[in-house]
DNA sequence: ATGCCGATAAACT
DNA sequence: GTTTATCGGCATG
């Protein structure tokens, strides 16, 4: 599989099976992200110890902590040294039910990989599990590429939140996600929030 | 079904 | 010290 283009990666993760811990779950909505040449991305702003393996080999796992609570989880892609990568927003979960359930405590089936954290929490995925190659049949969160999905099955829109000029959806386009598919979070324009209050 | 609200810590400057 | 973003609960239609 070619994964030099975040573009092409993120429709073909489409369909691809996530196995994280004893669940699986077929992905059905991502984003992509272009690295050094892209706004939105974590890894605009050059190399960082957070994004350190955005700039390394594809098929690795990036994530990051966010709302101090929440881990969203990516497959990082090339072109080599762009740090692009995809974000892995919603899923089915297809295997290991109740151990998903387990995890997300209370929540439909439907909402049990329905959001990016919500997709990391059923996974068993943690912060620490930054860098994983998600080729090595060893490693405890693995990605196969199956179930492609058509392109006429496929839609795209804005990416969710996402401020600032990498949020806007004419120039960056880049949220895929599979058509009709219950599974899809929910869309939300990102909100850009006031700062503390006194 | 939609919309507002608040929680919270890592990374960065 | 500043920036950053999702979820679950609750209110409303």
């Amino acid at each position: 599989m070619d994964t030099t283009d975040p573009l092409v990666t993120a429709r073909r993760l489409l369909g691809a099976h996530l196995i994280g811990r004893g669940v699986t779950v077929r992905v059905t909505e991502v984003e992509a992200y272009a690295g050094r040449r892209d706004p939105g991305s974590h890894a605009f702003r050059g190399r960082t110890p957070r994004t350190e393996v955005m700039f390394g080999p594809p098929g690795h796992l990036y994530c990051y902590f966010t709302y101090g609570m929440h881990t969203c989880c990516n497959y990082v892609c090339g072109p080599d040294g762009e740090a692009a990568a995809v974000l892995m927003r919603a899923g089915e979960v297809i295997s290991g039910l109740a151990t998903a359930r387990s995890r997300r405590g209370r929540s439909t089936d439907r909402d049990l990989a329905r959001g990016p954290a919500r997709l990391t929490q059923a996974l068993g995925i943690v912060l620490a599990d930054k860098g994983i190659n998600l080729h090595d049949r060893r490693s405890p969160v693995r990605l196969e590429w199956k179930d492609p999905v058509s392109d006429v099955a496929v839609r795209s829109g804005p990416r969710v939140g996402v401020s600032g000029p990498g949020g806007d959806g004419a120039a960056y386009p880049w949220r895929f996600w599979i058509d009709g598919d219950p599974t899809v979070s929910p869309y939300r324009p990102a909100k850009p929030r006031r700062r503390s209050r006194p």
